[in-house]
DNA sequence: CGCGCGCTCGGG
DNA sequence: CCGAGCGCGCGA
């Protein structure tokens, strides 16, 4: 006879406690009722707490009379399949954190409080058989209306013929009452079920290369216009139709109403939705779709990618170059990694789309890494709108001192005479920080670093971001010898009152982050511009992003170039982006749009690439720059940072960090480009210092012993993480 | 992370 | 000699 597996079994369990000193296997004895992914209450030390259980094993290494018993499941099934187990295992060994961080990843918020669980409603039946109500109209009455309509909701049926009525019917057995889940839909009824669109030859194209290639990562490259996502929705819905899943990620603020509307209209109920904006309740109850296969597709910003899905047929990341792709918080992962690793796990393709490629993301693309699909012509050959590129050092030349150039004038009053609208767009990126000199164009830079010098006012000076170099304030332009160096941009409200000035009569819209209080904010301006109700719009970022106005035929691009000597090594490719954005906004229906660029610097390359719409001139060039300078994609900029409220003990665990950087400095000199310890350019952020240790390196492998020595000085008191090419070095 | 144990120091 | 304060290490 064969051995009987033993009666009790023994569950390896991380506690849900976000800690290094508690980030170990903790055995426990359990029942057959427990399996890996699940969710568990557990005695741990003094009292008790919540834990996932790893794996499922017979037999424990651990003194056995010590073994405590698992008190109970959270939930009655695995919260985590086999492949979010593993997947967490590797998120939390490259990015050194506990894994009880990166297995919460996994999860909506609202489980692991304990806040939010299944609703359930109460559904009354009229029971089978002859029951005596003679002597009670109300049930008489309501058992009649029961077998008419074959079931009712309980707490109806008491409103409308008292719960005495209903309680005796059940007493009696002529009443059944049933538990039902039930779903709190997030956009419910929104999104009518829309015909199969039929691809143009182009996008046809597209998807067979997309199906056929042997390499993991597609990057779609299409101009805005070009239906990027009819190709999406058609490789999701060929997946789903083999019986697998999809994952569709999108940045941020790009779940609008508009998108949420047409996912819902391919694949109504199938499409499930992540995001912030939902309550605990519909994205607990979203999550849980997913889990159990009744959704089959996960919509939403970054964190979808964590998606309790099986069988994945295929991810796509739409407007890949996006930044909100990267966390910002412990574990700093990139959305790209997490799905390659589950693109590798399901053997399934990952799409990333854009009009506008991050030069990295173009790079590996051209490499050969990934497969490059270009779509080089928008959809109905509609034309992109025409750029004119202004020179406003001319115009302060001339003496106009005003925001809008001479030629931006008139055509807006062309546009407003011919009763459209326009959009004037303010790039606040760099806002206030850069010394410009408004005669000749010039931008301080610094000597070492080829980079914009950014003014500290309290300190009365300009510093580098990248080397931590200080210098004097010029008080007359080093390079034409002017005096009017100024330190600032122009304010929207500036802009909108100079622009009321103009045109009394126009109905002005400004938005920014004065005007908009949350996402409500954003929303409610957009509508009332789509509705008409003004004729132009002024505004930050916000604007150029999601949205069609098919009134708009004029763009007006304020100060281009304030997003260009940002200190950041991206800045160009921001701003190219930004650029080709905003430019989009114009003109989206008959007629053609026109788009005004405003600029202290005509002859800059990205600038003159963008406005001719030429992403692979500007991707050329581009990357001729980063070589030049090795940046990435050449190097790797690694910022180790420091922050603690108390000074001395972040200084401390910076002094222990360094010196272990140090060492791997000595070891490896060859592969680092610059290496050096300093205060972080803003020495303090809600009452915490801030230290920075910032390193590019040539060699990515020495990033696991960065991460290392990073952990090995986390101590309490202090925070240390690692940034790996930061967006935004303050 | 949260708790208790034990070491240390100060008071009468 | 005893009590309060804090730092360390444990938790299965």
């Amino acid at each position: 006879m064969a051995a009987r597996p033993p009666s009790f079994m023994i569950a390896e369990v991380i506690v849900d406690i976000a800690h290094s000193e508690v980030d170990k296997i903790f055995d426990y004895v359990c029942g057959e009722d427990i399996s890996a992914g699940m969710r568990v209450a557990v005695p741990f030390g003094r009292s008790a707490a919540t834990g996932f259980v790893m794996r499922v094993k017979e037999k424990s290494d651990f003194p056995q009379e010590k073994l405590k018993r698992i008190y109970r499941a959270e939930e009655d099934f695995p919260a985590l399949n086999a492949e979010c187990l593993a997947l967490a295992k590797k998120i939390a060994a490259r990015y050194r954190c506990p894994l009880a961080l990166t297995l919460r990843l996994f999860l909506p918020a609202e489980m692991r409080t304990g806040k939010v669980s299944e609703r359930y409603r109460t559904v009354a039946l009229a029971a089978e058989g002859e029951f005596d109500t003679r002597r009670a109209p109300q049930q008489t009455a309501c058992l009649a209306h029961l077998k008419e309509c074959g079931e009712e909701d309980a707490a109806r049926l008491r409103e409308r013929f008292g719960a005495g009525a209903v309680n005796a019917l059940v007493k009696k057995g002529a009443i059944l009452l049933e538990e039902r889940r039930q779903l709190r839909d997030p956009y419910r009824g929104i999104g009518k079920r829309e015909e199969v669109h039929v691809l143009t030859p182009a996008q046809q194209q597209a998807v067979e290369r997309i199906s056929q290639t042997d390499k993991t990562v597609t990057l779609l490259h299409g101009v805005t216009g070009s239906g990027k996502t009819e190709i999406y929705l058609t490789l999701i819905a060929r997946e789903l139709e083999a019986g697998r899943t999809a994952i569709f990620l999108v940045p941020e603020i790009s779940l609008t109403p508009q998108m949420l509307s047409k996912l819902r209209g391919r694949f109504g109920g199938e499409a499930a939705i992540l995001h912030s904006g939902l309550s605990a309740g519909e994205r607990f109850d979203e999550w849980q779709r997913l889990r159990r296969g009744e959704a089959k597709i996960a919509i939403g910003a970054r964190s979808a990618v964590f998606a309790p899905l099986e069988n994945i047929g295929v991810i796509v990341i739409d407007e890949e170059h996006d930044g909100s792709y990267s966390s910002e918080s412990s574990p700093r992962y990139n959305t790209f990694d997490i799905a390659l690793l589950r693109a590798q796990y399901n053997g399934c393709k990952l799409v990333l789309g854009s009009a506008t490629p991050a030069v990295e993301t173009y790079r590996r693309a051209v490499e050969g890494e990934f497969e490059l699909v270009t779509l080089p012509n928008r959809i109905n050959a509609r034309p992109l709108p025409d750029v004119c590129i202004v020179d406003m050092r001319r115009e302060v030349r001339r003496g106009n001192a005003s925001p809008f150039s001479a030629l931006l004038q008139e055509k807006l009053s062309a546009c407003l005479g011919a009763g459209n609208q326009a959009i004037l767009f303010l790039n606040r990126r760099g806002f206030s920080q850069k010394a410009i000199c408004r005669d000749c164009g010039y931008v301080a830079q610094c000597e070492h670093c080829d980079v914009a010098l950014t003014y500290h006012r309290e300190e009365n000076c300009l510093k580098c971001h990248y080397c931590g170099a200080r210098y004097h304030m010029p008080l007359t332009c080093p390079s034409c010898g002017g005096k009017h160096i100024r330190y600032m941009g122009t304010g929207t409200q500036r802009v909108v009152s100079e622009l009321q000035a103009l045109y009394p009569n126009a109905r002005i819209l400004r938005m920014d982050v004065d005007t908009t209080s949350g996402k409500e904010g954003h929303y409610r301006i957009l509508k009332q511009f789509s509705a008409r109700e003004a004729d132009i719009l002024v505004g930050t970022q916000m604007v150029a992003k999601g949205h069609d106005f098919p009134a708009v035929t004029l763009v007006g691009i304020l100060d281009a170039d304030m997003s260009l000597h940002f200190p950041d090594y991206r800045s160009g490719e921001r701003t190219f982006q930004l650029v080709t954005q905003v430019a989009g906004r114009s003109g989206r229906a008959e007629e053609k749009g026109e788009v005004v660029l405003q600029t202290y610097d005509p002859e800059n390359y990205i600038l003159r690439f963008a406005a001719q719409y030429d992403y692979l001139g500007f991707y050329r060039h581009e990357i001729g720059l980063r070589a030049a300078a090795m940046f990435p994609p050449f190097c790797k900029i690694v910022r180790v940072m420091v922050t603690g409220e108390e000074e001395k003990s972040a200084l401390a665990a910076l002094k222990a960090v360094y010196e272990r950087l140090q060492r791997l400095y000595n070891a490896h000199a060859e592969s680092f480009l610059f290496f050096n310890k300093m205060h972080a350019p803003i020495k303090r952020i809600q009452n915490k210092y801030r230290y920075q240790v910032l390193m590019r390196l040539t060699e990515p492998a020495l990033l696991r012993e960065v991460y290392a020595a990073c952990a090995e000085v986390q101590e309490k008191n202090v925070l240390v993480y690692v940034e790996e090419n930061p967006s935004n070095l303050s």
